[in-house]
This record gives structure tokens, sequence and C-alpha cells, in this order.
RNA sequence: GGAGAGGUGUCCGAGUGGUUUAAGGAGCCGGUCUUGAAAACCGGUGACUCCGCAAGGGGCCGUGGGUUCGAAUCCCACCCUCUCCGCCA
């Protein structure tokens, strides 16, 4: 959420921040709730004042054997009339809360505006795309023809959009996840989190996914929680409504969760391979910083995913996102991009993002340097470290040998016990 | 799921309708004493938040409602923790 002060004393400042996604948000429609909110507050506030004195007043008064029928009265018609103004209150302040929820994070000035994807910027470039000297094949290919990866029983037993790993494809994909942590958090310093994979209203609202994307949420029935669309929601939240010691920042936590979205809107995308599913696996990289720590945070966390692509042996880029590409809680993004033959183009397995104190504001999370200072919200970053699913999906495409095998990374193999091909 | 106990400031803990402006203690900060420290003694010390240029005012005793002129205190609902029972990987 956006800080209401400073949408009053920088408004324009907002405005023309808020631009770069191109969309519009009936900023207007500001000036009218808070002022409303302002000047009900003063009113029900004097009164309350005034109710206060009295209620002191009173017991005095009758100790002195005064009789207080009349005062009593007076303050019973001033009790009501506060109710009243406390209900008036509670109605603006919701309606303006609604509207800041509706509210997207301002971009951060390095961002560029632009619409869609097509106008991201490109930051830099890892390795080459392969040259085959026989044609690819996609990865559902593979995945059928080496009987690892099986939708249709997925199909059976679940639905559409969803996979069975069997055999040493499962492994693959367990090798991924632990390869990924281990890395993590022995070369980059991060402290395992494995959170619930369920995740209460105030949390997904404390990240950003609620109110506005109810939809592209599994929501657990009988029940108001819903399964993690990312392990950034429980672990951002593990820390909401603290006020953490400024001389523990910054905190870097990793997790591996099992990933569940209900992608509305994106039925026909990708209808094939682990591209797009209902539940894929994911390591998160989640930080909290100081404000002026933030960025360069951002770029350290980013070069941390880039390190699993790096010693995985497989080709990706860095590209900035634009402001009409741009996450809804987020100031700045970099999507990582591995390459994907069957695609022919990079593909996102990676999103790393700044939220500044969007996050923090909504879910309350603070620090002070020491006990006198005032508390003032964190930064919260996060970024994938990486989708599993899309790269166990890339190593079968980067890595196919002419015959339909499957080269394993030099990397992976003490993980797969030793096995470095994956055959028929 | 059932029964019981509980949730008060940084911590412990008192408080069942009105000098509670949340007692008392610990901790922390400052001081006296001391070569220094400890002990003792004296003094200070809730965080957060909203409105306001400020002065100041409002709110906050798990959360949300209600009763009342007045609620930490009474009533209702919910959440969480602990103990026991049941069920269970």
């Amino acid at each position: 959420m956006l800080d209401v002060k400073d949408l009053r004393n920088n408004f324009e400042g907002v405005k023309v921040a808020l631009a770069k996604r191109m969309k519009d948000y009936n900023l207007e429609k500001f000036h009218e709730l808070d002022q409303a909110r302002r000047t009900l507050i003063q009113q029900v506030e004097d009164l309350k004042s005034k109710q206060n004195a009295a209620s002191k007043e009173i017991p005095k008064l009758k100790k002195e054997g005064k009789d207080t029928t009349a005062l009593m009265a007076e303050m019973k018609a001033l009790s009501d009339e506060i109710k009243v103004l406390d209900e008036k209150v509670s109605q603006v302040d919701e309606e303006l809360t609604k509207f800041m929820y509706t509210l997207p994070n301002t971009p951060n000035e390095k961002v560029p505006a632009g619409a869609d994807d097509t106008e991201n910027e490109e930051i830099r470039k890892w390795g080459t795309p392969r040259a085959f000297d026989f044609e690819p094949k996609p990865h559902w290919d593979l995945g059928k023809e080496l009987n690892i990866l099986d939708p249709e029983t997925a199909a059976k037993i679940t639905g559409a959009r969803f996979t069975v790993y069997r055999g040493l494809g499962a492994r693959l994909e367990r090798a991924i996840i632990n390869f990924m942590l281990d890395t993590h958090v022995e070369k980059h310093g991060y402290t395992e989190i494995l959170p619930p994979f369920m995740v209460n209203r105030k949390s997904m609202t404390g990240t950003g996914q609620l109110p506005k994307f109810e939809e592209d949420a599994f929501k657990v029935a009988n029940t108001d929680y819903f399964l993690v669309p990312t392990a950034e929601v429980p672990v951002t939240n593990m820390y909401a409504d603290m006020i953490l010691d400024g001389a523990q920042l910054p905190i870097k936590h990793c997790a591996y969760t099992a990933c569940f979205r209900a992608e509305a809107g994106s039925a026909g995308r990708d209808t094939r391979g682990l591209i797009r599913q209902h539940q894929f696996n994911k390591v998160e990289l989640v930080k909290f910083t100081k404000p002026e720590d933030s960025y360069a945070e951002l770029e350290s966390l980013t070069n941390d995913a880039e390190e699993i692509l790096k010693l995985l042996g497989l080709p990706y880029r860095v590209v900035r996102l634009c402001g009409g590409d741009l996450g809804f809680s987020s100031a700045m993004t970099y999507d990582i991009e591995v390459w994907m033959p069957s695609y022919n183009r990079y593909v996102e397995i990676s999103s790393c993002s700044d939220f500044e104190g969007f996050q923090a504001r909504r879910a309350n999370i603070k620090y002070k340097n020491t006990v006198k200072d005032k508390a003032q919200l964190v930064h919260t970053l996060n970024g994938s470290g990486l989708a599993v699913g899309r790269t166990c999906a890339a190593i079968l495409e980067n890595f196919q040998q002419a015959d339909g095998s499957i080269k394993i990374p030099e990397v992976l193999v003490p993980y797969m016990r030793g096995v470095d091909t994956i055959t028929k």
C-alpha cells in the first residue's frame, strides 16, 4: 500500500510515477476521501475529549454529594453523537483503505515506461544458446519418451495443468530443489525456512495478493486459508507486526514450497509441459533490509539467483521490467529468463523484486537501530531462486542428446546419487 | 472434536465499573557511595498510532462487537497459547 501522507503531500509526484504503468487508477478520488476523513476525525476527537473530561468530573461531584443527573443526561446525548460520528469515520476509513488497496506501488525512477513485455529493458546476457546438430525436442516430448513426465496420469487423478513426475524425473526435481537450497544457504548466506503451504487472509493481504487478485488463488474450502502462490507470502509475513533490530538487517531467507496458482485468465497459454502449472515447485529468496540498502540488496539477490543458472550451465538473460509489465506490489523487478530451445527464446524463470516499503506498510514490518529511534518501515525484496519446474524443463531441453537421453549437469550428479545421464 | 486454564507495557505481574494519569518488581538510563566493580540508596523510563503548523487531543490491556454518562474490569462472538481426553501421519 502506498503512503497516504505521500499521496497527500506529493500527489503529482505519485501520479507521474504511476503513469509509467500505463493504466488509469482514478487517483483524483483520493482528495475527497482523505479530506472527508480528516474532518470527521477532528470532530469526533473533540467530542471524545469533552467526554473524557466529564468522566473525571462525575465521580468527584458524586463524592461531594452533588446531583449529576443533568450532566449524565448531557453526556448521554454526547455519547450518542460520538457513536454516529464514529460510525461515519469507520465508513470513510474503510472506503479510503479499499481505495488504497487498489493502487499499485510506484515504480522506481529507473523503471522504463511501457505497456507490456516487449518494452522491457535487457540488462545482460550470460552463456550462448547451444547450436544443435539435430532437431531438439520440447521437454514434454522428451519427458514422455523417457517416461519421467506424465501429464496424462495427472489429468486422470486431478485435472489439467498438473504433472506426475516418475522415476529419475522425480529424483531430478528433488535434486534441483536441494541443490538450490544448499547453494543459497552455504554460498550465499540465506537461512532456510520450510513454512506452511497454507496461509490466512491477513498474510495474503500483507504481501499484496489480496484483496485484488483473489481469483488467482486457491482457497481451501471450509476455512479462510489459501494455498500459497509463492513462499514469499508465508516468509515475508513471518515478520508481520514486528519491530526488528536494525543490527540484524539484512535478514535473508530461502524457502522451498510447492506453489499453487489458479492462473485465471491464462487459459490456452503454455498448455503443454511444465511451464504453466496449477502446482509447481519453487525455491524463493526473501530479504528484509534498511531502505538505504535495498537496491544494492536487489542486485545481490538477483546475482544469487543467476548463480544457480551459471552453475547449471544454462544460458540466460536479465531484463528490467517496464511499468506496464511490473507486478502490482513491486517498485522495480529484474526478470531472469532462461534459454528454452523449444520456444526458441528466453523464458522467465525468476522474478526479483524490490517492494520498498509497499509490503512492509501493509504487513507492518518495521525496524529501529536504537531503542530511542522512531520505528521505520523495512524494505522487502524477493526473487525466485529459481522456479524448479521450469529449471527442470530447461535442463531437459538444453542438455538433450541426439539419442533422446539427458546429460545431467555436473553440479547435480551428487544430488542424483551419481546418475549422470537419464536414458530410456 | 470435547473439557479446563490463560492472553495486561521490554519481561514478570497486580488490577472484576469512576483519583488507574495501568500498582509493584525486574531490566534499562542517570546519579550518590567506591581505586574500579558489585551491593545499597536516590531519580528517570510503555511502545505504537491517528488528527493537528503547533499547543494539544484521540486511540491502543489478544481481535471485533455490545451494555454504560464512564469499560483492562460486565456481556457476546472470534483468534491464539497451555493442560487433559478423543482421533491421527
